[in-house]
DNA sequence: CCCTTGAATGTAAGCGCTTACATGCTAGTC
DNA sequence: GACTAGCATGTAAGCGCTTACATTCAAGGG
């Protein structure tokens, strides 16, 4: 049956505790279903063999994988981090299991990580974010596969979503800087196009300049890819226009950091000669110096949240309503009054 | 066969293109022995049905899963991130998959998620450093599972390693410490006990010190987990004791900041109060202020020689060369002469 | 003492794919 | 024209597990 190379298998087990590989199946799947005699010495045989289950024969078998996919733009900053760390260890909880992928902010190596989870047999999807070709949804749909976007919130979606108000949260830091009298901003952002995300925070800032009554020019956007070092580059842009912002705003903590270090770089005294703003709260921002005025994200919430609607979901309760939890802003030291002109 | 709600299978395909399920596969697998007119019949049909091969049966049926596992202490910090992303990428270039899981630091956890890989059937593993229970070893030997530890480097060991000496490159830089008069230093380190790469990087800085004739208790050692806070926590203890150490090394670079952070916190200039080092030269150690001395680790590097080694030791090649890289010493501004004193 | 009941276990049919082997054809060779 | 190669394709046997259904047996009821 197995020369001992190989790695045992249930039959093996079966074989050494004298019994049928179905009682074993089920000892493992079923503890209580199987006398207590008969389950020690299946046990027994377990681990003198060494045995662990042929996770592919098992799928297939039970038309199941107790996995769960996650696709996140990127593993290069800690952005996603905390709350996706919250999500596994939530999955774990309950027995599930967490793939992760990463697309690099690109729709079409999203498309391709989708699908390849899907082809690993994750039973549902954590999504960041609403933006994506409608094809996928009605691949997932078809496959009837739960997916849950994360990172956003917008009860009009069709699908559920845990996540927060980005265009809220961008607009109550925006008024904010505003109210200290800056009328010349700077947005550093992904790009906009593809991100629902970063389009909610730049019309967040569009919302509090209109409601401050400012033409829509007196915002200056650069989109560039995320990075502490483009983030330093995209500052400088901003820096050498003829009438340079007062306030930079940042769609996240990481470039924010990189504009952080060329003010410096420059010589510009934050938030003195300009104010800086992130987004996200991720650890960086406590540490930068001067420390990152920013939006706090409830990212361990968000994925423990995340998780529980996913295996309701999986374990067959209603359709997860979708969730809204609050960013807050949080005040530090790189934001301040306009600087007196001269 | 199929109602049309369940994934369509290899079966539905050949079905539609009218040719046998052996021809459908092969059309996925070894395109080049299929007719050219097979394969755009069979092509159009996988289009039309939208499908994706089980990855479960498809596992059973090859026997292996194209997939290599990855246990990493944490995903919390960058510490690993960028190695593994080039490990990644690497990997997807030879058409394998990384799965990643990562243990907290803990020993059974990571026993745990070993097992847990290989249950999913990683057909080989990236392990971070040698110290291990010896019978983890014997459980992957006894399946034949290729191991490449990585992040330390030891000919001796009786597994193939890709990384660098941690102990040298420390001694390099605690020689370095030495020379600018320091004679009195702490180590904020990880739990020493039961983690190589720490007690290496203790022992390097013990090697410098004896070259230098300082004795054994020149060195105050605090052990402590990784995070910004909890460097921060033993900066304070060190420089609550009597007679303060004038340079902090730390066995990595986000203790490091933390450490930074409460010195500025406590008023101390860094480096002219006091010296503080890293260790790993992860993007952090740039952003910091002062940007921090470190000893800088070939994470992308690392990495892809990772991939490489483990992928030839799957296509049957010899098993990998211990493979030794180089970390080099980086000097920014946290690390000056001791302090005169007064 | 026979019958019913239900707990414990066994039997065996797939799950969707890969692949060794068998088959059928076309084209080239003498 | 018979024969051989060699390519394209088909047939069918698993891969290791789960689970519906069948069987066995002991205990309790009439």
């Amino acid at each position: 049956m197995n020369d001992g190379r190989q790695a045992p298998t249930l039959a093996d087990v079966a074989a050494r505790a004298q019994v049928s590989t179905a009682t074993v199946s089920r000892c493992i799947n079923f503890p209580d279903r199987v006398a207590e005699d008969t389950r020690q010495r299946v046990t027994e045989a377990i681990n003198d063999l060494g045995y662990s289950p042929n996770f592919g024969a098992r799928v297939m078998a039970a038309r199941r994988t107790m996995t769960v996919g996650a696709i996140i733009p990127t593993m290069e900053n800690a952005i996603f981090a905390r709350g996706l760390q919250a999500f596994q260890e939530e999955l774990g909880n309950h027995g599930y299991t967490l793939l992760v992928a990463s697309s690099s902010y690109r729709a079409d190596l999203e498309r391709d990580q989708i699908k390849a989870l899907v082809a690993r047999g994750a039973d549902a999807l954590l999504l960041i974010g609403h933006d994506r070709d409608p094809e996928i949804y009605r691949f997932l749909e078809a496959r009837q596969i739960p997916v849950l976007v994360t990172w956003a919130f917008d009860p009009a979606a069709p699908r559920p979503s845990v996540g927060f108000d980005n265009r809220a949260a961008m607009r109550a830091l925006a008024d904010r800087v505003i109210g200290l009298g800056h009328r010349n901003l700077g947005l550093i952002s992904a790009e906009i196009a593809s991100n629902d995300r970063a389009r909610a925070r730049r019309d967040g800032i569009l919302d509090a300049m209109a409601a401050a009554g400012l033409p829509r020019d007196a915002l200056t956007v650069i989109e560039t890819p995320y990075g502490i070092e483009t983030g330093a580059e995209a500052f400088d842009t901003l820096m050498q226009r003829d009438a340079p912002p007062t306030a930079v705003l940042c769609a996240n903590d990481v470039l924010a950091v990189g504009a952080l270090r060329r003010a410096r770089e420059l010589g510009l005294e934050v938030p003195d000669d300009v104010s800086i703003t992130g987004f996200d709260d991720i650890e960086l921002a406590q540490v930068a110096l001067p420390a990152l005025t920013t939006v706090h994200v409830p990212h361990r919430d968000m994925g423990r949240r995340a998780a529980r609607m996913l295996v309701a979901a999986l374990e067959g309760g209603p359709a997860p309503e979708p969730t809204l939890l609050q960013a807050t802003l949080t005040m530090r030291d790189s934001l301040g009054p306009v600087p007196k002109p001269g």
